[in-house]
DNA sequence: GCCGTTTAGTTTCCGGTGGT
DNA sequence: ACCACCGGAAACTAAACGGC
């Protein structure tokens, strides 16, 4: 069992049955989520709440391409006929508890710096090209300083590097660069500006991509879009003026789509892996 | 009054900056 | 060359605000 922080919220709880169903158990039923919810407060939560809860979870049910559950009237059934990789549980527990770092075996795990690494392979996905990844702190390997980073990028696009920002700048709110090339590697190409929120407080971050300043950065021959990621799903009454705000959203419906063949990154996959039980053993109860 | 959104304040991390 | 300090970035929290 693992625990609920936040029993009220029709969302979180829904977050929540998706870890049961995909580490915990089978299935659950409408009465003992129930009795597992008063057993937490003390008040007997509503039919209306319990339904509420269910319909989030039709409503996700018919947006994965492949279901992890089954939703019935009275129960949910973990679907056996789908295992999702690592990923999966990274973007669960981000959703519902948010980031929280910490050390593990010496090394620090950054979660928000790992749901960044499986957004780029994401973004891949869709884009059927290549991805630099931009954001701070700059990886291991990876020049530190923003003006390097920049340069190059614009070298490997074949776009025009004009000037940086001052050197304080640490990533100017982009943490990931996607761009499909054409065979004869020219400039002009699609080109994305991805940002990625792990944490709770993503909607405070859907206006924080200067893209003007981007495009003074480097002197693209077609200006780039934006995208945004989140580990949680989007509700539907945010979903269009987030998307005004942010550009492509990609929540966890869309990038469990998307990694429909897992990550293809051993490091990645194993990190992901070494977190996610650090994560599920500090909530368990 | 309740609920969700917005804003401001706080914390932590980690390079760059500039003084010694 | 070293080191204290600065400031961007990510995240959380609490307080203020406004609609039902």
């Amino acid at each position: 069992m693992i625990e609920i922080p936040d029993a009220q919220s029709h969302r979180a709880v829904a977050d929540w049955l998706e870890i049961h169903l995909s580490i915990f158990a089978a299935s659950i039923s409408k009465a003992e989520l129930s009795s597992y919810l008063e057993g937490l407060s003390g008040d007997e939560s509503t039919e209306a709440f319990l339904s509420s809860v269910w319909n989030e979870l039709l409503s996700r049910q018919s947006q994965y391409m492949r279901p992890p559950f089954i939703v019935s009237e009275r129960r949910i059934i973990k679907n056996t006929a789908v295992t999702y990789g690592v990923e999966y549980l990274t973007c669960l527990i981000l959703s519902l508890y948010g980031v929280n770092d910490h050390d593990i075996s010496g090394r620090r795990m950054r979660s928000a710096k790992l749901f960044e690494r499986l957004s780029g392979f994401a973004l891949q996905e869709y884009l059927g090209g290549r991805f630099f990844l931009f954001g701070w702190p700059a990886l291991d390997g990876t020049e530190p300083a923003i003006q390097a980073r920049i340069q190059q990028v614009s070298t490997e696009l074949n776009e025009r590097f004009v000037e940086a920002p001052a050197a304080t700048y640490k990533d100017r709110g982009v943490d990931i660069i996607a761009w499909k090339p054409f065979a004869e590697g020219r400039s002009c190409q699609c080109v994305i500006l991805a940002q990625c929120a792990a944490g709770k407080d993503w909607r405070n971050k859907t206006t924080t991509l200067p893209m003007d300043a981007w495009t003074k950065y480097i002197h693209w021959a077609s200006n780039p879009i934006k995208a945004f990621f989140v580990p949680c799903v989007i509700p539907d009454n945010l979903w269009l003026e987030a998307s005004w705000e942010a550009g492509i959203l990609f929540d966890r419906i869309r990038i469990m789509n998307l990694l429909n063949g897992g990550i293809p990154d051993e490091q990645l996959n194993q990190d992901l892996l070494t977190w996610t039980t650090e994560q599920l053993s500090e909530h368990e109860v």
